[in-house]
DNA sequence: ACCTGAACACCGTTCAAGT
DNA sequence: ACCTGAACACCGTTCAAGT
């Protein structure tokens, strides 16, 4: 019997050998995004990425390198899938298109929004989009500002996203506190959180709802971040 | 020679007999908390924990529970040492004084942000603030939209403070790129990379203007976010 | 150069046994 | 009830040895 520690597929004989596939960093990268794609980036570890190649973590190191060179590459990908927006477009409504575009890809890979926001300006990928966005908030007049502006776009967009990613992950799994606010809904004394216990009760209970209302919370946050900037823009102009 | 495993000052003999003070759920919190001041949230493990106090892990999970556990109560502790801002201020100001308070608070506990973001309403500590919030935003006039404008400022000022805490941690440790925003900032082909260049560049390389820059960059989203509710409110109004 | 196979130093969690 | 001491099933990472 063959020791637990070895890949599905080993054989002692070298891999051409044997008929199987050499191992080469793109298609580490490709089984690391279709892993990120089904489990999200926090799913998966290195062993079971090496698993999944049928070969042992020491592959990975040598064709990419540790877990977050593995995840840098990932982001790389995931970025590169986003298209730039018609550059013709009013600013906002730029920014809109773009920022629902983002949305849907980082949360078809879920975990890696994490990452973008802080990692975001230095992947390869994001800087035709960085060069772009800057661009539409330099024309429209936030002159220095604009990397502040674009900076404070692109990060609510990611941490939203992030806050749904982690809502579905394990971090929520653990709470479901429906009987809580719906104990709230009458506390005439609290009315805040009476309204507050309302809201959510109704969001845990109807089915379906509760992915609506992040959805609909993501639209707010990015219209009100543009509404906010555009005040702003009429400060600046005098 | 003593086993590795054995915590410090361990002994056979009972806690009461060698004079050690007992352990109870309170102490386990109150050196959580203190680990966290110290190497923030995601900076301890469950067995440093035991250590700290001379015990195994076993006793943890005896006293408060698994790891999520001892977070929750330490996070029941941060949000209790946060005051309630004056109820007769105008609504965007409470909201301005309530998260610059909290700001200072949670970096004062590295890691915490990320958590209050999904559990903070479910922490009993903030019951009273939530209560508070909410009701400024009805006051205000802002109707059936009052829990949902306070989800957007709260979630804004947690997700900015847990940017944060990821540039101060290991996350941000591994990539340097001064160099390359340098090389960007005479890309005249790229008129928004070099802006974005030139504003990085500044910010990694004169000393202290970095931790300026972030504090600018959480005031500035409150700001826009506080903005964009008044003209949201204008709307619901007019 | 590429891969094997095992080791190292960690985790969170569980549990029978002692007092 | 409280604590001990060890075990279990994992991690990421490293490395000498093979081909």
């Amino acid at each position: 019997m063959r020791s637990s520690s070895a890949p599905a597929g080993s054989d002692t004989r070298s891999r051409a050998a044997t008929g199987r596939q050499a191992i080469t960093a793109e298609r580490v990268i490709d089984a690391a995004v279709r892993l990120t794609v089904e489990h999200g980036l926090e799913g998966w570890t290195l062993r079971r990425l090496a698993a999944e190649l049928g070969a042992y973590p020491a592959v990975v190191y040598h064709h990419v390198g540790d877990r977050d060179a593995v995840v840098c590459a990932v982001l790389d990908r995931v970025v590169g899938g986003l298209r730039v927006p018609d550059p013709g477009l009013p600013w906002q409504e730029w920014f809109v298109e773009l920022l629902s575009e983002l949305r849907v890809v980082l949360r078809r890979h879920p975990g890696t929004a994490r990452w973008m926001v802080l990692f975001g300006p230095s992947v390869q990928a994001a800087t035709e989009l960085l060069d772009r966005g800057v661009r539409m908030l330099l024309d429209a007049g936030f002159g220095e500002e604009s990397t502040l502006a674009y900076h404070l776009l692109a990060a609510t967009a990611c941490q939203f996203v992030t806050m749904e990613d982690d809502r579905d992950g394990s971090l929520a799994e653990r709470l479901d506190n429906t009987e809580e606010y719906a104990a709230y809904r009458d506390r005439s004394d609290l009315p805040g959180m009476a309204a507050h216990g309302r809201t959510m009760h109704r969001l845990l209970t109807e089915p379906g709802l509760l992915d609506a209302y992040f959805t609909h919370l993501y639209d707010y946050a990015v219209r009100r971040c543009l509404d906010g900037l555009t005040t702003r823009l009429a400060d600046i102009r005098g």
